[in-house]
DNA sequence: GTCTATATACCGATAGAC
DNA sequence: GTCTATCGGTATATAGAC
């Protein structure tokens, strides 16, 4: 603070306070969890006193459910052919791009011993997918199929973590696509009686 | 040891000394977690010294890694017929009586910012679902198929766990067997080309 | 008001006495 | 083998300086 003299149109503007202790907590607990993350760990990268962290943002649960909150993230595209869906589903989770939005996924899951945590993992699920899936899908149990195929993806997300480039990571993303896609097309199509 | 008499066959002898932690622990580490399971805590529900619980399992993680090792615990049947195997294995994980696998399952992966952790996460995935349906699967990519059910499997527990007794909890188990069961059969099935 | 410095109450782990 | 005393670490709260 201080200096903040508001130049609100540059981008690049070394963040200072407050800020800068967002960047870093979100840094580092992509990258080594929340419990192996310490608040002077991170007040120490972002140039602040430990204190002034907690004073600012409550608490170290409160500025990891602030800073993973996952809001302004890119959402999955749901237009275009339902036949097709499934494919294009499982190729968005893989994406390169989508990399920062696995990680966040994989330390809020390591994190959810908390329920607050589990609530924002909800929060996030119903967003990010249900919502928005359970208007596309035809037939019975739309949202209950929305659901479970929201736990497809995590369960795919999850399992490409673990395994470390081993196992699942190592076969070809375009072969766990089709595959993949197909079973979640299985939840995507109406269901035959 | 030194008074371990191996009396084998009496089951509900109280446990005592190592044992005793390592019953205490267990219950401790799937009701709250790793993080919030501290040493003393378990020593102090076994009655033990906490500087015995680290002298005798090495360290709080080697405790957690020994107690969680899930062997000995049930596995899924992969006999009968193959067209109906998934509603078979899907049932299987949300049986009552596995409860305490998914609890296990869960505090596993809870914990697994730690490498060991999900080291032993992905053993107890290998030898539980996929070293046994690679055998059982026709057609092409078995191994590949038998991880993505392993982890369709494991989104749906944790989904399960997340939810809370709302959506997908909620729902009619039987409902979900029937749904996410086609889902694994599309896996289960050798793809179409 | 904003921040610095300090205090409390835990934690896992260890050294060393008995 | 067992346990006491303690070490360095943590999150969090507060008193008080500027």
């Amino acid at each position: 603070m201080g200096d903040d003299r508001r130049v609100e149109t540059t981008e690049t503007a070394p963040p200072t306070g407050r800020e800068a202790v967002e960047r870093a907590a979100l840094g580092m607990f992509e990258e080594q969890g929340y419990a192996g993350t310490s608040v002077r760990a991170i007040a120490g990268a972002a140039g602040v006193d430990p204190a002034l962290v907690i004073r600012w943002f409550g608490s170290k649960e409160d500025l990891f459910l602030r800073v993973l909150s996952l809001t302004e993230k890119p959402v999955p595209d749901l237009t275009g052919p339902l036949d097709t869906l499934g494919e294009r589903l499982v190729a968005f989770a893989l994406a390169p791009g989508q990399r920062d939005v696995r990680r966040d996924l994989t330390a809020l899951v390591r994190a959810s011993d908390s329920s607050s945590v589990r609530s924002r993992l909800r929060q996030i699920t119903r967003t990010l997918f249900v919502e928005r899936l359970v208007e596309r899908l035809d037939g019975p149990n739309a949202e209950l199929r929305s659901h479970l195929i929201a736990s497809q993806l995590g369960g795919l997300l999850q399992s490409w973590d673990v395994a470390e480039d081993q196992n699942v990571a190592a076969a070809s993303r375009d072969r766990i696509i089709t595959l993949y896609g197909a079973a979640l097309q299985a939840l995507i199509d109406p269901p035959v009686e």
